[in-house]
DNA sequence: TCTGGGGTCCTAGGACCC
DNA sequence: TCTGGGGTCCTAGGACCC
């Protein structure tokens, strides 16, 4: 059997959060809502047993709560993220395997662990509960997808004492053959139906197909899906976080907006916020979308939802090029007369951003140039954050030197680098 | 009045190249 | 009748996840 793997789910995280920091909560029916307190996006529970629905818009549902006595918390995302890094700090303890898949998952490689999965299991659960008060289900299994399985068996069954393993293929068959379809991972509503029309109407059904068929019928995606149910990995432990592909900044508005002037300064404020993200994760980027949308739940309104990419010649991460680049892209798709209910920039095209203040940036492609940055990166921890930058001027990269006797200059030479 | 904010991957089709 | 074939890149859109 493959080397055995568990997936960690925090219950109902926010909610845990918010308990944490207000115990007098614990036991009692809590939710947790989005940005604005527009909707319920977490739910303890004793609100998931009242009937409280995800996603429950909240100016639907206040006097309702009032009467069920729900508690109501808007998010709080920054507490939640160090909550999330603490949890992720004791899982580490318990295996040399990790991978944070989310802000309250992580999958734990536990190859050398085999002669006492449960054990394990259950010692990471009482410590994570102990150290940070955060309640965890944890799901052992051959693979991720079976992982997640069993994890949902951890949480659904109140006698497994949050901990469910899924090795055998009895346990695993038992285990499928109580599920729908739409509760595996990566299938929802839309497939579902789809694998109805093709005769698979259960967990069992996919397991049990021909894989070449569902490929074909489907995609790589779900053939890999039936093998993963079968017990053989196809999704391996990604221990390394890769670098994020996209970065965006949307929020809806409290209330409509109709001048440029506000909108132009949305379009900026989320200009800002995503390049503070970027800057966070030493990325930079040469591409940005720009959107506005009315609002959708109002058809009878004049709509207008409409985006604009716009391309930087050098990858960047100063706030005020980005800025100017996306009330550039802004003023392509404004339109009087509607009522915005929504703005957001997103940034593409991410590259590595080795910082030069106030200056230009460019990724290092070649292994070379990657051995070469781990030496520019240990010169500027040493003399100064930018004490070496590199900029690239139209297609033609240079190094960008500066000390303290010579003013900048670029160069293309190495060796004129390690003479720093 | 009021309905979240992020992300990823895959596919299909067209342009373009040799 | 047939009208090269293989490869890459780009984009738009769909589907899914937390």
């Amino acid at each position: 059997m493959a080397a055995p793997l568990a997936l960690v789910d925090c219950n109902n995280f926010y909610a845990s959060c918010e308990r944490v920091f207000q115990p007098r909560l614990r036991g009692q029916p809590v939710v947790v809502l989005s940005n604005n307190d527009g909707c319920v996006i977490a739910r303890s529970n004793e609100a998931k047993a009242l009937g409280v629905e995800m996603g429950a818009p909240w100016h639907l549902q206040k006097e309702r709560f009032a009467r069920l006595g729900v508690v109501v918390r808007s998010s709080n995302y920054t507490l939640y993220g160090d909550m999330s890094a603490r949890v992720m700090r004791v899982l580490a303890d318990f295996t040399p395997n990790l991978e944070i898949y989310s802000i309250d998952e992580a999958f734990l490689g536990l190859a050398g662990f085999e002669h006492r999965l449960e054990a394990h299991a259950r010692m990471l659960r009482a410590t994570v509960l102990q150290w940070t008060g955060i309640p965890v289900s944890v799901g052992t299994a051959p693979t991720k997808t079976l992982a997640k399985a069993a994890n949902r068996m951890a949480k659904k069954n109140p006698t497994a004492g949050g901990v469910a393993l899924l090795l055998t293929e009895a346990a695993q068959t038992a285990a499928l053959a109580g599920m729908e379809l739409t509760d595996l991972w990566g299938v929802a509503r839309r497939m579902a139906a789809r694998l109805g029309e093709a005769g698979i109407h259960s967990p069992l059904d996919l397991r049990d197909a021909e894989p070449r068929f569902v490929r074909e019928r489907f995609s790589v995606v779900l053939e890999r899906m039936v093998y993963e149910l079968r017990g053989l990995p196809c999704l391996s432990l990604e221990e390394i976080m890769p670098d994020r592909k996209s970065i965006m900044a949307s929020r809806s508005f409290g209330r409509p907006v109709t001048t440029p002037a506000e909108m132009a300064e949305a379009v900026a404020t989320y200009t800002t916020r995503a390049a503070e993200k970027m800057r966070r994760q030493r990325l930079a980027t040469s591409s940005l979308i720009v959107f506005v949308e009315t609002n959708r739940f109002k058809p009878n309104d004049p709509q207008h939802c409409a985006s604009q990419a716009v391309q930087l010649p050098v990858a960047t991460a100063n706030t005020g090029t980005l800025i100017s680049a996306a009330l550039r892209g802004f003023g392509a798709i404004w339109r009087p007369g509607f009522s915005f209910k929504k703005a957001g920039v997103m940034f593409l095209d991410l590259v590595p951003a080795h910082a030069v203040q106030g200056g230009l940036f460019d990724a290092p492609d070649t292994p070379a140039q990657q051995r070469l940055m781990a030496i520019v990166d240990r010169i500027n921890a040493r003399y100064g954050r930018d004490a070496v930058g590199f900029a690239r001027s139209g297609k033609r990269r240079a190094w960008k030197l500066r000390s303290e006797h010579h003013s900048p200059r670029y160069t293309t030479n190495w060796d004129d680098l390690l003479r720093v």
